[in-house]
DNA sequence: AGCGTGTTAAGGAAATGCCTTATTGCTTTT
DNA sequence: AAAAGCAATAAGGCATTTCCTTAACACGCT
């Protein structure tokens, strides 16, 4: 039999932390060996525990799951980052597959399924929740059809400017707090519009709080 | 020893359930008898089941845990309901208490607390986490200093604009799917904003996310 | 060196928001 | 039964914001 897998799993709500502890202890294979509530403590953990598998909530209130995953395989090109989020958003599952993670599952997949993406990713294979694998085929697919909106990645400039909006700035507030000028705010707020395809705060909203950046 | 105590949960994350029951193994007077995915499913349990306790997520996509919660009390009064948020706003602790549920738990709380809760429950104890037994008592505070601004629930109307705003309706979209002025629509989106002190769509968007008005 | 892209910004027309005020109908109180 | 309170409806008018076009400058990349 091969050594255990070591894993290290991060998010904010302690119960799920705790279930799932409780349903790995079954497992012969995989052991947690640390757990974090949030993005820093994550970052922490894998610094002193060098695991091999990380499964780690993407919307935690320090630090989004994105920007920790970014860290990670900077410093740690060997953890294997496998994401939990809540959301489909394509967009979104396309910013995590960039940094090189192994998996993501929706918070709503079972436990056998979450416990075969570890397993997968040992394995080097990546794994997505069934849902998720339709809509990244619909998008590629998308993308092949209409090949001029591939890129949607939003600059680090107009992130900065959704999450401000989100959080319920106006764009007067937004142009003060990053001391530029309201023109400039608009026309971020409408590059970032056309990006995303939402065209509406609310939606826009919904958006920043599915990427991690501001939340509910 | 008394008989175990019967309990029905309800979430619509398969692994947070599955965790759940896995901590409860380890108890040996709590039992549960019934998980659900959502709000009908949640129902339909309890019907059959006629559990002592129900343990409910409050977002959920079928029914919001506020709605299944009337339901159960008025059919079935002596189940106990214990309420299980993301979010701590007060307004919405304040809907939840009002339908005598037994509790209202953040994710973010251990499982010890919630086990207590449970047991809490059976006594016939009312049992809040802590920031929430916080906020209830600054809301409780705040009510007897300003008495005017007591009953900040939505009316119907109010709460189906709200939803449509939330859903990235502008006024004019809310106006015509509910055939009515573009100056009532305003008018209510004012009453709503009064009401709840958000004053621009992020903010009420984020609101009625957690109100179950509408989803991420 | 030139091309693309991110960040900055302005001007003007169109739309939306904000504030006040008002009518109608239903329920509750006196 | 009359009065009062509130929810739902709506308009007028001014203020503010958004939307669309256009553009300059810096930075990196081939």
């Amino acid at each position: 039999m091969d050594k255990t897998i070591r894993v290290v799993i991060a998010d904010d709500h302690k119960v799920f932390l705790e279930g799932l502890c409780s349903l790995v202890k079954d497992e012969t294979d995989i052991e947690i060996v640390g757990k974090a509530a949030g993005g820093v403590e994550l970052l922490e953990l894998v610094e002193q525990l060098q695991p091999d598998v990380v499964i780690s909530d993407i919307s935690m209130p320090d630090m989004n799951g994105i920007t920790a995953a970014q860290k990670i395989t900077q410093e740690y090109p060997d953890v294997r980052i496998i994401a939990l989020s809540m959301h489909k958003d394509t967009q979104f599952v396309r910013e995590i597959l960039k940094t090189n993670a192994y998996g993501f599952l929706l918070k709503d997949c079972c436990f056998d399924e979450l416990a075969h993406a570890v397993r997968s990713a040992m394995k080097g294979e990546v794994c997505l929740s069934k849902p998720l694998r339709d809509s990244v085929v619909m998008d590629y697919i998308g993308t092949l059809r209409n090949p001029q909106d591939e890129e949607v990645a939003l600059s680090a400039r107009e992130s900065e400017v959704l999450k401000l909006i989100a959080e319920g700035n106006s764009t007067k507030e937004v142009a003060e707090q990053l001391c530029i000028s309201v023109k400039t705010v608009e026309t971020h707020r409408r590059q970032i519009m056309q990006k995303t395809k939402y065209t509406n705060i609310a939606e826009l909203t919904k958006y920043a709080i599915r990427c991690g950046l501001t939340t509910v």
